[in-house]
DNA sequence: CGTGTATTAAAGTAATAATTGAAATACCTT
DNA sequence: AAGGTATTTCAATTATTACTTTAATACACG
């Protein structure tokens, strides 16, 4: 890998290792959800999910659909989908 | 994923996260290495290297053995290994 | 033993990240 | 338009992390 590479992975794993936003992409792996459904999963404020979400919206990771006045998020890169459950077989095999 | 997986598995991305932790264990991948051969390719101090390798023991991701005056480390957990290849496969495709 | 090399540990400072509450925005319904 | 719900943004506080410097340790070799 390049450093640039590195740099680019390193900022893509530090936004997904964050134990609210790992748990937000587990969550979003099979299905779309509202910000308010991620709260209340999540258990924490709506504030707290706006910024995570961000966050990994600005990485591109996840993207969303506005319908009424609901945010369904769901990811869009199927790399990430990929990694994930790679990291499910490998580290939680009991799935 | 239960929530200590999730938070077992975020403290692994963590500590993977950073651009040098990656590309130590980047290095790590085929061969094993001095902490001054490491030094030298990620181009900072004898300190900071020792800082981070610190960190990649402590989550059981690297061993060492000493010969003379010298500590060489490698990857011991296979699946680091897979899932450092996987990021590769995925995101670094022309590797 | 003393010198040079490699490594680790500790302490301090600087920089970043996480969380929260309050205010603001957007949209639907009546 | 008014009221209600969902979401976002802002600002402030707190917590965490990174880096540097310095000192200390370990070991080989002459």
């Amino acid at each position: 890998m390049h450093d640039e590479q590195i740099e680019a992975m390193s900022k893509l794993l530090k936004s997904m290792s964050h134990p609210i936003r790992l748990k937000i992409l587990c969550l979003l792996q099979d299905q779309e959800l509202s910000v308010g459904e991620i709260r209340d999963q999540v258990q924490t404020t709506n504030a707290n999910v706006s910024q995570h979400l961000n966050i990994l919206r600005g990485q591109g990771i996840i993207d969303f659909r506005k319908d009424a006045n609901f945010i369904y998020n769901k990811i869009t890169d199927t790399r990430i989908l990929e990694l994930i459950q790679k990291m499910r077989t490998l580290f939680c095999p009991e799935f």
